[in-house]
DNA sequence: AAGTGGTCTAGACCACCAT
DNA sequence: TGGTGGTCTAGACCACTTA
């Protein structure tokens, strides 16, 4: 004989005690999480999903410019459908973590790409045309957190940072200092040496080399006049306007790893910004 | 007997020529396409739906503030699925142009509502607090576009402009002169009293009475010095360092509607960009 | 030819809001 | 209570890339 309590047993129920959250869908068959990396709870699913992705790239399982699984495989391994799966993605590509290529898959941007390398770089000439600057380090040390450094790095003041200095030439003339800062703990390797031989830009030195992504940043934009210093450095009277920008950079979860003053000379250059366009 | 040219007759296919482009799924019912506003062909029905949505509020169909149709009506509306009509109105969400209120329906944005008054208006204090500027007119003209603001407002040189200056003040400190320039085809009827009596924001002013909505800005920074007019509006020493921000505001399908210079004093605020957020 | 992302559909249920 | 947007599913076909 059986007992309606077994037939129970056997309906397509979730048995680990998983229980699908409000807000997705019942119609279909039965919870596929718990497989694999299964989805915990949460809202929505999605955003469960995009999460797990984020934890993939800094965990380091897919590295900048490899290819991810494929929706469908992603989509089999969260136990979610593939239109769950592509929204997670939609917004990744959205924020610039990931891009798609038709017929060929899905990848994590690099900095080494070089249609990346202008996202962050956003001075051109005054015509409106690009181009790539020509580095030079100018100083390099060693040194501790002033307050505002400390406030912007989310470290203590008195920590111990690397503090550099390059001067960026563009079409052959002097046009940008950037004063950087970063935390020694999370860059414990960085000499004034790799900095010097590395072959491409510094956030994909970061990346290369530390493993750090470089993912998002603020500025904050003033004028100043020059101080000795920096009208030397870039051929100007002392006292020339110079467009100061204070910039920190974000990897991951909103965690800052980079601080930098990067003093501007405007005459042939200008900083462009737009708003309202989607991304 | 019946001939198999007539049983043709009744399958689901289109009856009034129409071609279902191709992209588009053909496994389901029949193609609607050609009730009411049909879509148009040519690439993918989102976009074709995007840009019917886009000419409704270019022709005024829906004004800014005003619900926009369901999105099951706006799906029957074009013949497309309700999938469909959500990636087009997912895309003009980025863009600004429409809102989203579960349970209540989709908005069209509007320069008059709060929230939106500080998108375009990067200007903060040193501590990343944001206020409401007060406005003063200082200059009205009609005048002739020089070689720049023809370049930029999309005009022929000497065309008929309508310039004017206003100084802003935040928590009663002068900090920022903005000199506008329009064209007197679009503006007709703009005079100095009506600008005086704006109840509120210059774009909200822009989209009430002359029914042009900004939705796009790009700009340009630059630093330079403080000639004697800026430095005594804005209470500082000639040759003081000022911000330069030549704005381009655009509306629908790119047009240039206004062009303007904005002369910001950044001792106690700041101009903020940010890179890599999904906006 | 096989695999990938891109588009499109149809329909379910949920959370939220107005009435 | 009924309507709206928000989430989720399942599966079809397309365009594109690579082998």
């Amino acid at each position: 004989m059986i007992h309606s309590s077994d037939l129970l047993e056997f309906t397509p129920m979730d048995k680990a005690g998983n229980l699908r959250r409000s807000g997705a869908s019942q119609v279909v068959a039965g919870d596929m999480r718990g497989q694999d990396q299964g989805i915990a709870l949460g809202s929505p699913l999605y955003q469960e999903v995009k999460r797990k992705l984020i934890d993939s790239l800094r965990g380091g399982e897919w590295k900048p410019a490899d290819v991810i699984p494929s929706e469908k495989q992603l989509a089999a391994r969260y136990g979610v459908s593939i239109g769950t799966v592509r929204k997670a993605v939609d917004e990744m590509v959205a924020e610039k973590l990931l891009v798609r290529h038709q017929g060929r898959g899905t990848y994590v941007v690099s900095h080494s790409n070089q249609r990346q390398f202008f996202y962050f770089f956003r001075i051109v000439g005054a015509d409106g045309t690009r181009q790539v600057p020509s580095v030079e380090l100018l100083h390099f040390a060693r040194t501790k957190a002033d307050a505002t450094q400390a406030a912007r790095l989310g470290v203590t003041p008195g920590a111990r940072l690397i503090s550099f200095v390059n001067k960026l030439s563009i079409a052959g003339a002097p046009a940008v200092i950037d004063e950087i800062a970063v935390s020694e703990a999370l860059f414990p390797e960085l000499t004034q040496q790799s900095l010097r031989e590395r072959p491409n830009t510094i956030y994909h030195f970061y990346q290369e080399r530390f493993g750090i992504s470089v993912v998002r940043i603020e500025e904050q934009i003033s004028a100043v006049t020059a101080d000795a210093f920096h009208a030397e450095t870039l051929g100007l009277a002392q006292g020339s306007p110079l467009l100061l920008i204070r910039r920190v950079a974000y990897t991951f979860r909103d965690q800052p790893v980079e601080y930098r003053n990067s003093y501007v000379n405007t005459k042939d250059h200008v900083y462009v910004c737009e708003s309202g366009r989607a991304e």
